[in-house]
DNA sequence: ACCATTCCTGACGATCCGTCAAAAAATGAG
DNA sequence: CTCATTTTTTGACGGATCGTCAGGAATGGT
C-alpha cells in the first residue's frame, strides 16, 4: 500500500492541485464563480476526470472544507500541548483559531456552503464523517483543557453549568465573529474596524464570567499570547503577518 | 399616492405572495431548490412577471432577508421598551432574538446566502441599504441599553472596553449559536441537544464577565424572562410554542 | 507483442437563469 | 362605449452550467 505506482501518484497529486484551484476560485469568485468546467481547464484536464475525484460540485466544496478542517484540528492539538496554566492553554487554542482564520480565509465560506441543509445529502458519507471527526478533535482539545482546569482548581463550574456549555460558548463567539468579518466585507461602515482584538477581548470577558483563574485582570495575557506565538506557532504567525512584538 | 388602483394593489399583494412562496422553498428545498420557474408556477404567473418584482434570483433572497430583518428590528425595539433594570432590558433583547430565531428559521440562511461576497453585487443598492438599516436599528437598541446601564451605574466598563465591544460580543454569541443549530441539522450526534438554553446561559456568563449588575447569581433572571414573555411578547411566545410556565 | 483493465475525453441531454418581442390587459380621453 | 395609448404579462429563446456515458487512449502484467 505504501508503494504508489507513478500513475497513482499522479492522480493523488492532481487531486491536491484540483483542491488548490477550487479553493482559489471559491475565494476570488465565490460559489457561483467556481464551475466544474473552469476547474477542469485550470489544470488542463477534461471535466470527466474531475468527476472521478469528486462526485459533484458540492463534494468539491466538502473536500475543500475537510482539508482545512483537518489543518485546524492539527493546530488545535498543537495548541493543547502548550505548557502553562489551564487558562493559558485555552488562550493557545484561541490563538490557533485566530491563526487558522487568518491563514485559511476560505474555510468559513466552504464549510457553510457545504452544510446548507439541502446540499448536505449530495456529499459522500465518507467526507461527511471526516468533517465531523475534525470538529470532534477540536472540541476534544477544548473539553480536555476545561476538565484539567476543573481538576487543578482553576475553574469551578456553578450549578447547571457544564464543560460542553463553556466550549460551545467559546466556539459560538468565534464562529459568530468570523461570520461577521465575512458579512462586513460589503458593508460601507462596519460596526467594528478590526474584529480580531474585539473577539479576543470578548473571549477573555467570557472566561472571566466563568471565574476561570487567573482572571484577565490578574494576569498578563498579552504576554502569554506572545509566548504562544513564539513557542507554538512561530511559522504560522509569520505567514499570517502577526508579529509577537 | 395613498390611493391604489385595483391593479396596483394586486401587484403589491403578489409581491408578498411571491416572498411567501420563495421563503417556503428556501426553507424546505434550500438555495438550489428555489428556482425562478418554480416560483412563477407556485403563484400561477409567468417568469417574466416574477422578474418585474426582482431583478434576479439573489434579489429574491435579499428581499426575503430584508423582510425578516425588518421584523427582527421591530422585535428588538419592542424589547428595548421593556420596563426594568438595564440588564433585564438587555435580557428582553435576548428573548427577542430567541423568538425571532424560532419564528423565522429561514432568515439565517437567506441572509448568509445573500451576503456571500460574490453575490452581493447583484443586489439592488436600495435593498442592500435597507438591510443595513435593519442591522443598525438592532445595534441601536442594544447600545442604547448599554449606555443607560453605564449612566445608571449598573455597568462600569474597564479600561479599553467599549459599548460596541459588548454588543458585538453578544451578537456574535447569538449568530454563532444560530449557525450551529443549522449546521447540526445533519450531524448524527449534536454537541448540545437543545442549543437555546445553552445560549442563554452563556449570554448570562458573558454579561457577568462585564460585571453588569445585577449579576446572574444575585437575581432571578428566569422570573424576568417569564415577565418579558408575558408582558412584551405574549403573541410571539405562543406562536413559537414557548410557554412562560 | 498482446490483451485486460483502468483512465480519460468531450459531446450530449437536462436544467436553470435572465431577456425580449409580441400579445394581452388596463387606462383614459373623446 | 370606442379606440388609441400605456402598462403589464407571456413564454419561447440564447447562454451557461451540471453531471453522464459511450467510445477511445493509456497502462501494466504476461
Amino acid at each position: 500500500m505504501k508503494q504508489l505506482s507513478p500513475k497513482q501518484k499522479e492522480i493523488r497529486d492532481r487531486e491536491s492541485a484540483l483542491l488548490d484551484s477550487a479553493q482559489d476560485m471559491l475565494l476570488s469568485r465565490g460559489y457561483l464563480g467556481l464551475t466544474m468546467d473552469r476547474l477542469a481547464d485550470a489544470i488542463g484536464v477534461s471535466k470527466g476526470t474531475v468527476y472521478q475525484h469528486f462526485s459533484n460540485k458540492e463534494d468539491v466544496l466538502a473536500a475543500i472544507a475537510v482539508r482545512s478542517a483537518d489543518t485546524r484540528a492539527a493546530l488545535f492539538e498543537r495548541a493543547g500541548s502548550f505548557r502553562g496554566r489551564s487558562r493559558e492553554r485555552m488562550a493557545a487554542v484561541g490563538t490557533a483559531a485566530e491563526l487558522f482564520f487568518a491563514l485559511y480565509p476560505h474555510h468559513e465560506q466552504a464549510e457553510r456552503t457545504v452544510r446548507a441543509s439541502t446540499i448536505a445529502d449530495k456529499i459522500s458519507p465518507k467526507r461527511a464523517r471526516n468533517m465531523e471527526s475534525c470538529t470532534f478533535r477540536c472540541f476534544g482539545v477544548a473539553t480536555g483543557i476545561v476538565r484539567d482546569a476543573i481538576a487543578s482548581g482553576d475553574l469551578t463550574l456553578r450549578d447547571g453549568q457544564t464543560v460542553e456549555q463553556l466550549c460551545v460558548g467559546l466556539w459560538n463567539l468565534y464562529t459568530g465573529a468570523f461570520l461577521m468579518r465575512e458579512l462586513e466585507n460589503f458593508i460601507d461602515e462596519p460596526v467594528v474596524n478590526d474584529p480580531m482584538p474585539t473577539l479576543m477581548a470578548n473571549a477573555q470577558v467570557f472566561l472571566d464570567g466563568f471565574q476561570w483563574k487567573p482572571l484577565s485582570g490578574d494576569h498578563d495575557y498579552s504576554a502569554t499570547r506572545e509566548r504562544i506565538l513564539r513557542e507554538v506557532f512561530p511559522e504560522e504567525a509569520r505567514a499570517a503577518g502577526i508579529d509577537a512584538h
